[in-house]
DNA sequence: GTCTATAGAATGATAGAC
DNA sequence: GTCTATCATTCTATAGAC
């Protein structure tokens, strides 16, 4: 290969990095999804990746380093969804956008809340320091808006952080526990009907379990 | 040492190998849980059970057969809860029953759970065969109770697997990632009166959801 | 920037004395 | 039934030619 493709165009050495970077990533969120950390080995990223091995390590020096990038991307798609909750001042509004949103993200990334799941489940090695600072104040600002919410009498009064822990639990549960859920359903994965019965329902039961009527919003 | 303790009370060969079988299984739970089937080493498992390697070894030949036994062990304890759900045909008696028995268990046996969750994650290599067999029927016996209660009308109309997976998630939830409730807790534990207001919570959010009037039973 | 060959470390499992 | 010493394997990471 050198530095052009077979349609002439030019490749400079920048898209070659960013081209293989990219699939050493897509192939190593699969791999340490699949495996964890200490289960993943280099060359299946790899192959998965379609690089030799060297070469992998010509981009990502370490196994952690590359697992670090993994879980960086991760964490910044399951903050965008944060984005949800504050346009909005009407909790039926607000709850129904997060949790459906963070449905979609079960369905889209499950690799990555598989990965998220995987990392908390063994004490979070890697990954302690966003716990405890951006998670944490993640956490502590959305709690006072549910606590505003009970207060202004508009939802039930409820401890804010279970709620949370509720729909965080409910919702990556369709990532983390999918190959379960798929073997229920016969071997099938949720097709996409099924899946938006399951999310409609996770939005009701716990709208209605918090006292608003659900389907207020949108 | 030789085949009796300090209190002079003879000690069979088969005492010898039920204390160490306890032991290692302990020791082993915790470390499958702490870092996954691959991640956990015998050597530490072995440490942790303060025998010698090689003693782990001759009782249990294979890391393998050792990380089976462990899981059939959780699995055990798993299907007894089912019992709650069984004696009665109330749904708020027996939902109420059922929640609160896996939100014990979340706080007594969170290894298992982890070890469980670790397992279902990694797509099941070693338990898939429970998923097909035992954990269908059972799930589709329970199913089939969820259903009939929607007929008689004594809760909303609702999927009943999804309600399974909601209760699933949100209790199991307590010890999957109880690192992060933890860190989230300013770095300590739920203490009893908090755990027992989480669940408490759980069981009103869920039971209010599908439209029964908590606190009925009991 | 690519890739073969291999070094170096960790670990599951066993042999064999006690 | 216990335990030290060690083998065999696997895997991360690198050296060095192209």
């Amino acid at each position: 290969m050198g530095t052009k493709l077979e349609t002439g165009k030019k490749i400079g050495k920048a898209d070659i990095r960013h081209e293989n970077e990219k699939s050493i990533l897509e192939a190593a969120e699969s791999v340490f999804a699949e495996y964890g950390f200490k289960g993943a080995t280099t060359s299946l990223i790899a192959k998965r990746a379609k690089i030799p091995k060297a070469n992998l390590h010509y981009y990502f020096p370490t196994k952690e380093k590359l697992y670090r990038q993994v879980v960086d991307n991760i964490f910044n798609i399951w903050l965008e969804a944060a984005n949800s909750f504050d346009d909005c001042n009407d909790p039926a509004d607000a709850l129904t956008r997060y949790i459906s949103k963070k449905m979609d993200i079960s369905r889209d990334h499950p690799m990555g809340s598989k990965v998220w799941a995987n990392e908390v489940l063994h004490k979070a090695p890697v990954i302690h320091d966003y716990l405890e600072t951006t998670l944490r104040e993640w956490t502590d600002t959305r709690t006072a808006v549910i606590q505003r919410w009970i207060d202004q009498g508009k939802i039930a009064p409820v401890n804010p952080e279970y709620l949370l822990y509720m729909i965080w639990a409910t919702t990556q549960h369709y990532a983390d526990y999918n190959h379960q859920i798929e073997t229920l359903n016969g071997g099938k994965p949720l097709n996409a009907r099924q899946f938006e019965d399951a999310k409609e329902q996770v939005v009701r039961i716990i709208l209605t379990g918090i006292g608003i009527e659900p389907g207020k919003a949108q």
